[in-house]
RNA sequence: GCCCGAGUGGUGGAAUCGGUAGACACAAGGGAUUUAAAAUCCCUCGCUGAAUAAGCGUGCCAGUUCAAGUCUGGCCUCGGGUACCA
């Protein structure tokens, strides 16, 4: 049979093929779809919109199964929203900036523009293997001007506005290199090029005032209904807003005199205020480094924690330490003086760089204390208890003690008077404090969006003016892998503005600002503009958003921040940029290694172990790979470079097809759970479509005249029917409202096999297959497409399954003459009775208690209670 | 360290609002078909047990309830994030 005879042909008189060949099929369906851009959309009033949206991907060279995932749950939806009836939008694009292009370049001896367009032309058609239907139309890429260039002219605006400034902040420096460092580059405090210890430096950046919607992205987060709990609790946890007081503390010189020095720390627990016996302040604070003058111990301590980290864990975990400076802070309330001590902990960029030291009631100064045998006091105890501080701080809330005047006040009363009595005297005032710091977007690297500001030549600095922008990037560029090529080029950054001589900004965007906008650039993707507002404010919010969990704090953080700046600009009427939000897992395979002759682990491709050995309960005991090496099988984990256990996916849909790898990847786990790669449950979804296509090619060749009709049914085909139609409604329910989409095809599993074991002898038994075929297709459109595609109008239907509408439920269909009840003696299910559906609690209890089993287990007790759940359960409690 | 999740048979998972724990698959074992194999089809399959009796069983320890995988408190283990990987 002519190939294309399966595209679009009419019902009936062709003769199907009778073996499942999905290269063939999703090749020819992949040419229907481009052929006729079946997945490009545009605004149309007249119906419901609906627009999807897979975060989208990095052009690391090939597509990975944390892709595949991610994208199929995309497709799913968007494909069940077609069917629905709406004006589905999936677009696609690339996030290509960042530094995996930079290492890539130096390690291919070409440049990060090249290397980053080959592998989205290599992932481009990756994707459409896969099936995925989206609009190529709207495809955009971060890396060109077309896109930078509107980042760039909101920066500038966002500059004018007052959001953004420069201030010093900290970064790792290999001083050997002489270059910056990314977190991921120091490994072990070292550079991880040439093992230098790192130290920090402090350069002045470019910030964007996040803090000044704080309480705004904190706030809406209750707006968002759709967005899972979990991400939502760690935003606000992100975001980390305190009320508390600030309070300033004089300075006395190591002779106990005071001076004229102050500083000021921020404490969310000023009831513990009479409990302060330290002070611990940054390295990098004024007055450690005025103490260190004259204090070569402390210079030394000062000068080792520039050795330090910018990493939270790192300095969360490390050793805590600490130098006694000589110098006191006096008490604002007791007039008291305490050490003040440079501590390893405290962070001059965040907060006030000081922190008050209460190890009474704090873990970490308590610990900080006993290291140093600085005083300890109780000044809060439990409220039905007495104080014991001699093992452990007590660092919950309770009564004040040993406070003078404020003794035997809660913590509330005491939080207040204390901060009454700082506000009154000038020593102190309430303050609403934020974990959540400004976003520092500047970076010391090449393949980022050049940052547009200049330096004029009386020093003033500037936005770059519009009709200079974009600021191009120089793409044809020699990586030397030290230096960023923009900055190693003196010339590169001279220019003119205004008449004078400036100099560019050399430093590049921290590329979560392309991944923050890129959703809004979708609705108008080739506009001469950042984005038309007419077809923005059509198509957003976006009403679903997928990706991984991984990002919950800081892209999708950044995001809605994006989304509220734009709406503040007037390109968008919206609050927020998504109302519905699902986080998928990630994607873990077996992994087996072998010792080699120098002792070291070599990590086998899960596809190269040859034979395995597996015990009675099918645990894997012995492994073998393709040369020979007998093979340590170290279970499931995530699919990495480092344990060679990721599975290309493009293998295997060469092997099994695109239908299968997505039927397996939606089957195997929930999308939120992370997922096991196993190629033995792939052949299983293989499986599962054969069946289905084989069912399908019995079916269209039985004559099938006999149209269904309900009232010649009989109790087995009604009870058949029952199934078809209670599938549609969980098939409906799991996909639309649940996105389980793994019990969904669990449903139609079931399904499968009561229709296979169902007779093919009437006209009425054809009827109701017909009618479960045409309803799986469709109900499994989503999942399988191709396949579908095929079946559909191998079932006679003339157009085409995406121009069709989902299944509709037949609510008679459903209706049940009896149920089964659940009986239960003192909470142990003891019988189950089968009672008419619409029987009363009397007559329930009454077949209950007469059953054989139930009377056995009342034998000599007295029934005390008696609960019915209706249609359920009937619960017996005796005694 | 801190924040957020997860933990159920040999395995992935199901149980949607506190109501039959183990749906649907995979693996394993047995059988049919076949010259043989592949493919396909049928049966068994939480643990103890001869059992279709009975008991036990959802990471661990307590608790609430007629009833707990599900709710509460306290732990343990694993995973994600921790601001320059994306």
């Amino acid at each position: 049979m002519a190939l294309d005879q399966i595209i679009g042909g009419t019902a009936g008189n062709r003769v199907m093929q009778e073996q499942y060949n999905p290269s063939e099929i999703e090749a020819l369906v992949q040419k229907h779809w481009h052929d006729n851009k079946t997945f490009e959309v545009t605004e149309d009033a007249s119906k419901e919109k609906f627009y999807c949206l897979s975060m989208f991907p990095y052009p690391s060279g090939r597509l990975h199964m944390g892709h595949v995932r991610n994208y199929t749950i995309g497709d799913v939806v968007a494909r069940f929203q077609r069917l629905q009836g709406k004006n589905v939008l999936q677009p696609i694009g690339w996030d290509s900036f960042g530094l995996p292009a930079e290492n890539a370049a130096i390690n291919n001896k070409t440049a990060p523009a090249p290397w980053t367009y080959e592998n989205i032309e290599y992932m481009k058609n990756q994707l459409k293997l896969l099936g995925f239907g989206y609009d190529w139309s709207r495809e955009i890429a971060t890396c060109t001007p077309e896109y930078y260039r509107w980042e760039q002219w909101f920066f500038t605006k966002l500059y004018e506005k007052g959001l953004v400034y420069k201030k010093t902040a900290s970064v790792n420096w290999c001083p050997n290199d002489e270059t910056v460092l990314a977190n991921e580059q120091v490994q072990d405090g070292c550079c991880w090029r040439c093992d230098t210890p790192v130290e920090q430096k402090e350069i002045p950046q470019w910030f964007i005032k996040i803090t000044d919607y704080a309480e705004e992205l904190l706030n809406d987060l209750d707006t968002l209904d759709g967005w899972p709990e979990q991400v939502k609790t760690m935003q606000r946890n992100w975001i980390g807003r305190s009320e508390g007081v600030e309070v300033t503390f004089g300075v006395a010189d190591s002779n106990g005199s005071a001076t004229a020095n102050t500083f000021d720390i921020y404490t969310t627990r000023p009831d513990t205020l009479m409990g302060v016996t330290y002070v611990a302040i940054a390295a990098g604070h004024s007055l450690a480094e005025l103490a260190a003058q004259t204090n070569p111990e402390l210079a030394a301590f000062i000068d080792e924690c520039k050795n330090s980290t910018t990493s939270e864990a790192e300095l969360a975990t490390m050793e805590k330490r600490g130098v006694a400076t000589g110098l006191f802070a006096i008490h604002p309330l007791t007039g008291k003086q305490v050490p003040i001590w440079a501590a390893n902990f405290v962070l001059m960029n965040y907060g006030t760089g000081a922190v008050m030291s209460v190890p009474g009631h704090d873990q970490r100064d308590f610990e900080f204390a006993k290291k140093y045998d600085l005083a300890i006091e109780a000044v809060i105890k439990p409220v039905d208890g007495e104080v014991a501080i001699d093992e452990a701080a007590y660092t919950e809330k309770g009564i004040l003690v040993n406070s003078g005047e404020f003794d035997g006040l809660d913590f509330e009363a005491g939080f207040n008077a204390i901060a009454n009595k700082l506000v009154a005297e000038g020593k102190g005032k309430r303050q609403v404090n934020y974990r959540l710091r400004d976003w520092g977007v500047s970076r010391q690297r090449y393949w980022g969006a050049p940052i547009p500001m200049v330096t004029l030549a009386d020093g003033t600095v500037i936005p770059t003016p519009a009709d200079q922008l974009p600021v191009l990037l120089p793409e044809d560029v020699v990586m030397d892998g030290i230096q960023s090529p923009i900055k190693a080029d003196k010339e590169w950054a001279k220019t003119q503005v205004n008449g004078q001589d400036a100099l560019r900004e050399t430093d590049t965007f921290d590329t979560f600002m392309e991944s923050s906008w890129y959703y809004a650039r979708y609705c108008s993707p080739h506009a001469d503009e950042m984005l038309d507002p007419a077809k923005a404010n059509y198509w957003l919010p976006v009403d679903q958003y997928i990706g991984g969990i991984e990002h919950a704090c800081m892209h999708l953080l950044y995001f809605r921040f994006f989304h509220k700046l734009l709406r503040d600009a007037g390109l968008v009427n919206s609050n927020e940029p998504a109302k519905q939000l699902l986080t998928q897992g990630m994607v873990l395979a077996d992994a087996f290694y072998y010792i080699n002759p120098k002792g070291a682990r070599v990590w086998v491709s899960p596809l190269d172990v040859a034979t395995t050995e597996k015990d009675d309960k099918g645990r894997i005991t012995k492994a073998i790979d393709k040369d020979g090496n007998e093979l340590v099988y170290t279970g499931m984990s995530k699919m990495s470079k480092s344990k060679n256990n990721g599975i290309d996916p493009q293998v295997m849909v060469e092997k099994y097809g695109a239908d299968t790898v997505r039927l397996f990847m939606m089957f195997a786990s929930p999308p939120e759970l992370t997922l096991e790669w196993q190629e033995s449950g792939v052949e299983g979804a293989h499986r599962f479509i054969k069946r289905l296509w084989k069912l399908a090619n019995e079916h269209v060749n039985q004559d099938n005249s006999e149209a269904l009709d309900v009232s010649k049914l009989n109790t087995e085909q009604k009870a058949l029917r029952r199934e078809v139609h209670k599938t549609i409604a969980k098939v409906t329910d799991d996909i639309g409202r649940r996105q389980m989409f793994n019990t969904a095809v669990a449903a139609v599993m079931e399904l499968m096999n009561h229709l296979q074991k169902a007779p093919q002898t009437t006209g009425q038994d054809n009827a109701i297959i017909g009618e479960a075929l045409s309803a799986i297709v469709r109900l499994l459109y989503p999942i399988i497409p191709h396949v579908s595609f095929n079946l559909w109008n191998e079932l006679g239907n003339a157009s085409n399954i995406e121009d069709s509408q989902w299944p509709i439920v037949d609510e008679a269909a459903l209706v049940e003459d009896s149920k089964l009840i659940v009986v239960q003696v003192n909470g142990k299910v003891r019988a189950k009775i089968t009672v008419a559906a619409d029987a009363d609690k009397e007559s329930v209890e009454a077949l209950g208690m007469s059953d054989e089993h139930v009377i056995k287990y009342l034998d000599g007790l007295t029934v005390r209670k008696v609960i019915y759940v209706p249609g359920k359960l009937l619960s017996i409690v005796a005694n």
